[in-house]
DNA sequence: GCCGTTTTCGGCCCGACTGTTTTCAGTCG
């Protein structure tokens, strides 16, 4: 039983507990014990009579917790999945739907799915019921039209380029002092549902009809005095965006407010009131002196409640407040701090670009080293180089390493580790490359076992250095492998193999929590890079930077941080 | 159901918006 399964049954008990009218402080205290679960950094099923040390875990909760470990089910579930309808959780997936009108429509019209709900919307049923209208009814009838048609979340990398350019457009505001993204998109998370913005301004009512009138802005969401809510188009891609309207020396408190996480302002809000204070987005209120203070920015903010700044990639309540209290943030690696990319493919391989023009294009980004990691043979599909082939790219290597000043090109491969667990060249090349990625690109499906036994053996050969994009998931696309994580980091931890975090923003390999947990429990050493397949492609390591933030990473955990000297040390491991 | 430097009861983060009301409930972030 995983972390994330127990957590799945915590979550779906809490759904059927809040739509039979369940007290919504008992709900939300289930809630709180799936996520303390889900983040926990130890394998909760291991926990035997610890559980309740986990925070919002009591003796209500860890009693669930022992029957899901114990049996893998909930009586309690179960019982609720009786008395409900199984489908009914489905429909609070619908905007505008909250447990308590789906429980009303459930009681009076025998609503239990959303086909059901289509067609009494349809038959203009809801309107009658008390608390519902025709708006309603109507609104519901959209959201199900436009249920499942676009994506729930986009990736990081498409909301960003939409963000952008909706921000240019604000910035051209007359009224507007002052715009910033915020939310998830702030904090840099994987997939963004939403996109946030703060904007200053003296003017909101102006400023909300002016927004409203953007090209941009296909379909008024709804519009108030301090918000707007609009469905973009840009770049060829649609998202909802809300947008926050405030005062100039309201921005900064604001700003914090709608950046998040919920969790993270929970935590927060409860540290204020400790001090007797409230937090809302318009500042802190003292109700002693009844003033509500403003901040200049988000450092004197935190500063009031006597905390460190803390960046946007931590604010995700997994624990940074309590290493902000202790005065033990981490000192989170920057873009600057990065050295050189270490995995990135060629004309040789699948790649687009010389290895000239790659070379070219690092040294632009103010680079000391690259290492050419083009595929391996067996992957034919993305012309792997046969040894002859790899002898001919060394030639060119050089050519090229005499060529440029101050900047080094190193001899690697991006290898696959095959099927049945061999290594597609042997040691007798390997030995002689600066750099051994090894890596997976084929029979993902095989069972747990046979996959971690793949993997542990490829990081006990002596010279493979780095596991490339350790999980192979693809956001939204692919699930990870089937892969014993914990025996993954234990080897490599033993090995002294060094872990990827793939910056290709449909990867994100290994992701922030992995990477944190890899980190904190098993020391683990990393390094981030792009993947690149053109010169273009090497941009993407802002997406690898930003993952490491968000997994806790500092510069010395990097490789890629090291001078060549000293990273041309640490990839001997042993040898 | 959880929690406690206001500790075993009585709170639990806070405010905006919408659609339904005629003073507010439900939803959302």
């Amino acid at each position: 039983m995983t972390n994330a399964q127990i957590a799945a049954i915590l979550n779906e008990l809490a759904d059927f507990m809040e739509l039979s009218g369940e007290n919504p402080f008992k709900v939300n205290a289930y809630r709180r014990a799936a996520r303390s679960v889900e983040n926990s950094r130890h394998a909760v099923a291991e926990l035997r009579d610890h559980l309740e040390e986990l925070p919002g875990v009591g003796k209500g909760t860890a009693g669930v917790i022992e029957e899901i470990i114990a049996t893998g089910r909930s009586g309690q579930l179960e019982e609720l999945r009786q008395q409900l309808p199984p489908e009914l959780p489905d429909l609070l997936h619908i905007p505008g739907l909250g447990p308590k009108s789906i429980y009303t429509l459930y009681r009076e019209l025998d609503i239990t799915n959303l086909q059901a709900l289509q067609t009494a919307a349809e038959q203009q049923q809801i309107r009658e019921l008390p608390g519902f209208g025709p708006k309603k009814e109507q609104k519901i009838l959209e959201e199900i039209a436009r249920f499942g048609k676009r994506p729930e979340r986009r990736l990081l990398h498409e909301a960003l380029r939409v963000a952008h350019r909706f921000k240019e457009q604000l910035a051209k505001g007359e009224k507007i002092i002052r715009v910033e993204m915020a939310g998830s998109i702030r904090r840099l998370r994987e997939t963004i549902k939403d996109i946030d913005f703060v904007v200053a301004t003296r003017e909101p009512g102006e400023v909300s009809e002016w927004i409203v009138s953007l090209p941009e802005v296909v379909e008024v969401v709804n519009q108030g005095e301090t918000k707007v809510s609009v469905i973009v188009e840009a770049e060829g891609i649609e998202m909802s965006v809300d947008v926050r309207l405030v005062t100039p020396d309201q921005f900064a408190s604001a700003w914090h407010h709608f950046t998040g996480s919920k969790e993270h302002n929970v935590r927060i809000r409860q540290r204020a009131k400790q001090y007797g204070w409230k937090v809302s987005e318009y500042g802190i209120f003292n109700p002693e002196t009844e003033e509500t203070k403003t901040f200049a920015d988000e450092a004197d903010f935190f500063s009031h409640l006597e905390l460190p700044y803390i960046p946007p990639e931590l604010r995700e309540d997994r624990g940074e407040m309590e290493k902000a209290e202790q005065g033990e943030l981490p000192e989170l690696i920057r873009i600057e701090d990065y050295r050189g990319d270490l995995h990135m493919h060629s004309l040789y391989s699948d790649g687009a670009d010389s290895i000239y023009k790659m070379a070219k294009a690092a040294q632009e980004r103010g680079y000391e080293y690259i290492a050419i990691t083009d595929h391996s043979q067996s992957l034919k599909v993305a012309s792997g180089l046969t040894m002859d082939e790899i002898f001919e790219q060394w030639e060119e290597i050089q050519k090229v390493n005499e060529e440029l000043e101050n900047f080094t090109i190193l001899r690697g491969t991006e290898m696959d580790i095959l099927p049945d667990g061999r290594l597609d060249f042997p040691d007798e090349l390997l030995e002689q490359m600066d750099i051994v990625i090894a890596s997976i690109h084929s029979s993902f499906r095989q069972d747990e076992k046979t996959m971690t036994r793949r993997i542990v053996e490829a990081m006990e050969n002596p010279h493979v250095d780095i596991i490339a994009h350790p999980t192979g998931r693809l956001i939204q696309r692919r699930d990870p492998y089937q892969v014993d994580i914990d025996d993954l980091f234990q080897t490599a931890a033993d090995t002294g193999t060094i872990l990827e975090l793939n910056a290709n923003p449909h990867r994100l390999d290994l992701n922030d929590e992995l990477l944190k947990k890899a980190k904190e429990e098993y020391g683990l050493t990393f390094t981030i890079n792009t993947d690149a397949h053109s010169a273009e492609g090497l941009a993407n390591i802002f997406f690898g930077i930003a993952t490491a933030r968000r997994g806790w990473l500092e510069k010395q955990d990097v490789i890629n941080t090291m001078p060549l000297k000293d990273l041309r040390k640490r990839l001997k491991k042993g040898k």
